[in-house]
DNA sequence: TGATGCGCATTGACTGGACAATGACCCTCG
DNA sequence: CGAGGGTCATTGTCCAGTCAATGCGCATCA
């Protein structure tokens, strides 16, 4: 026999994917369930709402009621740009933004000098005495945070020029880092999936039993040094992470079985 | 005045951070938490456990007590192969599998034909009276399930081929593919970060507070034509996603101001 | 009309228990 | 010495409440 609560939220569970309880809808009250399930003790009935939060099917408004968690992802490319991108591609990779989203962007840049973590200083290839210089930016849509992007340089690269400015560089800090005899040509990208810390909760406002992609991203000049180390950390409900990939002719020979759209 | 139950989490969270709880250590008893918050209710107590729990960060072990969770992160790279790759990259990539890793890797495959989901019709672009074929695999290492990966296609497509033998096909599936007349020249990512549902949780073990990755793969024919559909269900504490990229030259021109390494 | 305040429904935090299930350990007995 | 049984520590499930905080609507009053 299955425990009382965990009949609760497999019922409620059910209910929702089936869509009798539709996104944005109302679940019936803790007392409304205390009552249909007979076990008349509050701490059962929210034992098994609490499941559901932490799956992040639902959230509780005080004072209101449980609601069936709704979401809207927008899509995070970490390609600059698709080389191809034929009419079939846009056809459902446009459903997921809204139509007409017209929400503003807008961020927040914040520079500063740290030491660096272990993170960032394998990547970077520092020792543990180096310095770096880490602009974190904190990205809004009409206010509202949704994501966050921290890079981190060696600090004898960067320091004195603009990608130091706590500001927006017009042709971006790529483009500084150029300048400085360092193009980025390769980059090499890990994502991690993983529960928020508090610190992330907060800055991201983060409902309960949302998970985050860490996207660490690792640029390399021409020479294969390692010189930018970018950490975001985009919410899971928030968005949905696309790569487009060709395949490599060379691949093929050899390798004849490839692993081509698996693992 | 911060409650106790996030007064209890919040320093446990942080000797766990700082290393005076290591991964694998035993936190303090219930009661022993109680006596030392001057609690006195037990489901105070359990409730700022419970946080932590569901935050990944420990594992209740009943009749045992709570203990830190390790992890050892597997690379999962959706790309079949790097083209280039220098030293620097082993470096640390290698430091994310174990040493001598030696678990021994096995799966289960099954095949069957269904209906297709909205997400992968749409996606294969199908009417909704199509019937699609479904390969069900799941991975294992040493026994232990660490993913799944279906991968779907056109019932009329793939019907009577080798694509449909719920065994290993020695050349590949996508030979198969090939050999039907649809080379995959092309894919699409999607990855969608989210909790578990219960059915994954049973198949693939999950802890509680484990998110998971849904990658979605679509693969398309030289004529642009989607020909397959994989969708890969990789537990959060067990991969890293791993991707490479190379500046494209062309996207310099287009876009001076390319969001290389960022968003 | 518009602002204020009161009550009500609902979730949030907490009390102080009970009994069940499980795994580890120790002791006894063949 | 090995198998079996019993005890104990610890978490799992559940009970039956209390008081606080909050959001909302409604009635009251200037």
């Amino acid at each position: 026999m299955k425990p009382i609560y965990q009949r609760i939220a497999d019922d409620l569970r059910e209910q929702i994917a089936d869509g009798s309880l539709p996104p944005g809808g109302k679940l019936p009250t803790e007392a409304d369930l205390r009552e249909k399930y007979g076990t008349s003790a509050r701490s059962t009935v929210r034992q098994g709402l609490s499941l559901l939060v932490n799956e992040g099917l639902i959230v509780p408004r005080r004072a209101k009621g449980y609601f069936v968690r709704e979401m809207r992802p927008l899509v995070y490319r970490p390609q600059s740009k698709f080389r191809r991108r034929p009419p079939e591609v846009d056809i459902y990779t446009h459903l997921l933004v809204s139509e007409g989203d017209e929400r503003r962007p807008s961020q927040d840049i914040e520079v500063s000098i740290v030491e660096a973590s272990t993170t960032v200083r394998s990547r970077l290839q520092l020792k543990s005495t180096d310095l770096v210089a880490v602009r974190r930016r904190t990205r809004r849509l009409d206010g509202e945070a949704y994501n966050l992007n921290d890079s981190y340089a060696a600090l004898s690269l960067v320091e004195g020029s603009e990608w130091m400015m706590p500001t927006d560089v017009a042709r971006g800090t790529n483009q500084v880092l150029a300048e400085l005899g360092k193009e980025l040509v390769r980059a090499l990208d890990e994502i991690y999936v993983r529960m928020p810390t508090p610190e992330e909760v907060r800055r991201l406002q983060l409902g309960p039993g949302t998970p985050v992609a860490e996207h660490v991203v690792t640029t390399f000049a021409a020479d294969d040094s390692p010189v930018q180390v970018t950490i975001n950390v985009v919410p899971g409900d928030r968005h949905v992470i696309v790569y487009e990939r060709v395949k490599d002719p060379d691949d093929f020979e050899q390798r004849p079985r490839s692993n081509w759209g698996a693992e």
